[in-house]
DNA sequence: GAAGATCGTCAAGTATCTTGACTATATGGA
DNA sequence: TCCATATAGTCAAGATACTTGACGATCTTC
């Protein structure tokens, strides 16, 4: 019954974990692609995953470390980066003499706002590729699965809002 | 007249990039976790992404370069660590003087194993987290922007299949 | 104030990739 | 047959993104 698949299609794994890898892989991909062409030649992924737990307002480098899942020194060793590339600064905390606080430049707030921009274009292109429904099927999942513990009851759950942003 | 949101809820990202992201990171850590509590500590992220594109059955390690994304000297080194660690083993190829076999050793069939029962396991909580409606079209909907191009036209597509396994 | 915790830094090492250069073998004509 | 070129794999060096360990500076507490 195998029918010969395709041409190319050398049986690839399917299950979940693969496929959420595949796709995040592709998302990041196109997101960067994307950033570098609007001369932020200075984004990664892994920068970008410290800038989406950095606060528009600014945070406390230790609160930063409490949110990543990283160990302090990687953070520090982005942040570095970051600085160098003058996306962040980081200042004093006047409130405690051993802390700093982490902040964003006008190059990095610049910066946001091209992410955002590029972000609601990917979105838009997945939407156009898998219909609004399943895409809003697929973020209600993703939110459910992040939001852990809770078991399936409320399976309908239209919410699933509208896109949201920060980055 | 800041409210103070929640106790812990501090506005992190909500966008599907995001979203992928976490989950696959999610996945990940809790699959190599259960890797190496089954004693396979050799398993790491790269070495899994390497080892889903190797068919059970061995294969060229040219045609291994075509399928995967990074080049060959990376690949190269990964094959270095798997075959140190005794969980792939290379082969000439009687065919092409130049070729060479990439073929799991008992112990990374084994490994393999392993694997499939791991992810039958998460995969059976991941439904009992969001249940089986959600888990379905989570699925359907990564495999349909996994196959790209496509529009929105069969948006009901009940299909979504069961499980697949492979690795 | 002194003990101990917290905040950030410095240093060194590892894993995972990259590009560039090279060897050995295969292939396709002249 | 023999040479030109392409392909398969390796070796070497370097970049990035982390890790653990050690440390000095500052706060907090009693």
């Amino acid at each position: 019954m195998v029918k010969e698949l395709d041409e190319k299609t050398e049986a690839l794994p399917d299950h979940i974990g693969w496929r959420l890898w595949q796709a995040s892989r592709a998302w990041q991909t196109e997101f960067a692609a994307a950033m570098r062409a609007a001369g932020h030649g200075w984004f990664t992924e892994a920068r970008a995953g410290l800038l989406g737990h950095i606060e528009r307002s600014g945070m406390r480098q230790s609160a930063l470390i409490e949110r990543s899942a990283i160990s302090k020194q990687a953070i520090q060793q982005l942040l570095d980066g970051l600085e160098a590339e003058g996306i962040v600064e980081r200042l004093p905390d006047p409130q405690d003499g051993r802390g700093k606080l982490v902040r964003y430049t006008r190059k990095g707030l610049d910066a946001l706002r091209d992410g955002d921009r590029v972000k609601m274009e990917i979105e838009r292109r997945y939407v156009d590729r898998i219909g609004e429904a399943r895409f809003t099927a697929l973020m209600g999942a993703l939110r459910a699965l992040a939001a852990g513990k809770v078991a399936a009851m409320d399976e309908d759950a239209g919410v699933a809002g509208e896109v949201v942003e920060s980055k």
